[in-house]
DNA sequence: ATTATATATAGATACATATCTATATAGGAG
DNA sequence: CTCCTATATAGATATGTATCTATATATAAT
């Protein structure tokens, strides 16, 4: 199966946020400018271009410039890979670690 | 739909850490006493028992003691609900925070 | 009772991060 | 060219956290 933990707890940490999970929603109805973004919320400039530098950065937003206005997007495809994975990990399938007979007996 | 960011963000802080995802999955086969996960790792047993707590205290991971050992498993519907939230937040419904008329006009 | 064992807690340290103000960059308008 | 605007970057601060060692708690065995 492939489980890569630390590579997935970054992506995860970028979405351990309660700005980022809004910012993630607001993106989830298309493609918006960084402009409409904050007028969601009460923190500063600075700080939402942090919030997807974050979010781009782990692969689940993207971004084009068109002028002077940004647009970012969610990479739908990077998300689904994302939810994936935590299906796979909560599930007991036969690529478990547990069944790895070298690392415990699962007694 | 009642999107709860911050509440959310709780849980999935738990699983941004790649040894966090890891005892995830060691549980994902059933339930396993501290010192079968402890064997996955090379961290301390204190350390463990932190990242227990961690993962108890935001619901995704239950206990039950038998004498001195403790046994933990998976609380598989908070699991559930929490990829039930990430579904729906990158997915675009009516209830997107988008469509909120009051707060943009999603131009 | 004494000893051994499984787990939890306390306190310390080192590192990460969310936010701010101030400033830089860079594109568009006049 | 000069000014305005949208966004990014730099640096500072305050808070959170992953880990360790040392110790406490609580149960089992002798």
């Amino acid at each position: 199966m492939g489980l890569k933990y630390d590579d997935n707890a970054k992506i995860i940490k970028a979405l351990s946020d309660g700005n980022r999970l809004k910012i993630m929603d607001i993106l989830s109805c298309g493609e918006k400018c960084a402009c409409d973004i904050l007028e969601h919320f009460e923190f500063t400039q600075p700080t939402l271009s942090h919030h997807m530098k974050v979010l781009m950065e782990c692969g689940l937003v993207k971004s084009r410039k068109d002028g002077l206005w940004s647009y970012y997007s969610l990479n739908n495809s990077n998300c689904n890979k994302l939810i994936l994975f935590l299906m796979n990990l909560i599930t007991d399938t036969d690529e478990c670690i547990c069944k790895d007979k070298y690392k415990s007996e699962c007694k």
